[in-house]
DNA sequence: CACAACATTAGAGTATAGTCTATAGTTGTT
DNA sequence: AACAACTATAGACTATACTCTAATGTTGTG
């Protein structure tokens, strides 16, 4: 698949894919039996790999955090180990986040309390 | 309280106690009957909203919704209506955010079950 | 009174994460 | 062949949220 199609696809737009590519989270491949062109083609795992980009970033993961767990899942840049203890600290993330929303989520609350009793 | 001794008790620095200042998060008040200096004063309510900038920008809003909340909260800028209507809307992201959440948690979980089993 | 420590303002600089433009070449359709 | 549509690359531009610097003035301590 070339960029566009998976642009649509994913409903990433090729310059953010790009942008995720130059930031080391894809990889396309060029045809080498293709000569004229010099054109990226990319797979199903691409397409996997960016709508985990998606939702990584939806609970505000970075760019680098990103790349991090892409790698931890695809690669083997890193050890079993460091792979494990990669995942377990974005797991403690995560559950930081949770504890954090949850608390937010009381605060407003008890806003709303105030506002509607006119106390605010 | 002088800039410096908020900072100190938030733990937020001066530098960026005025770029919220200058955002219209909080407001210091200038002492009249002082005419030598302009220095701004800040009071409790500012240590408060202070805190709960720090956790709102924890759970991802912008320094944009920060000010609406702030505003629903301590301001007499919106309506009643209006207020619970930007609370309601906020709790709902809130709520987005917790399901987008577990469901990392949950993806990242089975990464590493993979991991363990050696399935990738 | 010297002088360190603190205050204000304007504006410059940084990091992150895109987003867009310009240029140049390639492919597919008529 | 003409031409629209697609691709790659470099680099400029934008928004957000700081962070720092410079210039200038004020306050408090030895």
């Amino acid at each position: 698949m070339l960029i566009n199609e998976i642009a649509k696809i994913t409903g990433i737009s090729a310059h953010t894919i790009r942008f995720y590519e130059k930031s080391g989270l894809i990889e396309g491949k060029r045809d080498e039996s293709i000569k004229s062109n010099n054109y990226f083609h990319y797979d199903k795992e691409t397409i996997e790999k960016l709508e985990f980009i998606s939702d990584a970033k939806s609970v505000g993961f970075t760019i680098r955090e990103i790349g991090q767990l892409i790698d931890a899942w695809y690669n083997n840049r890193f050890s079993k180990d460091e792979k494990i203890s990669i995942l377990d600290e974005k797991l403690l993330a995560l559950e930081q986040k949770l504890k954090e929303i949850k608390q937010m989520k009381k605060q407003i609350e008890a806003f709303k309390k105030d506002v509607l009793n006119d106390k605010c």
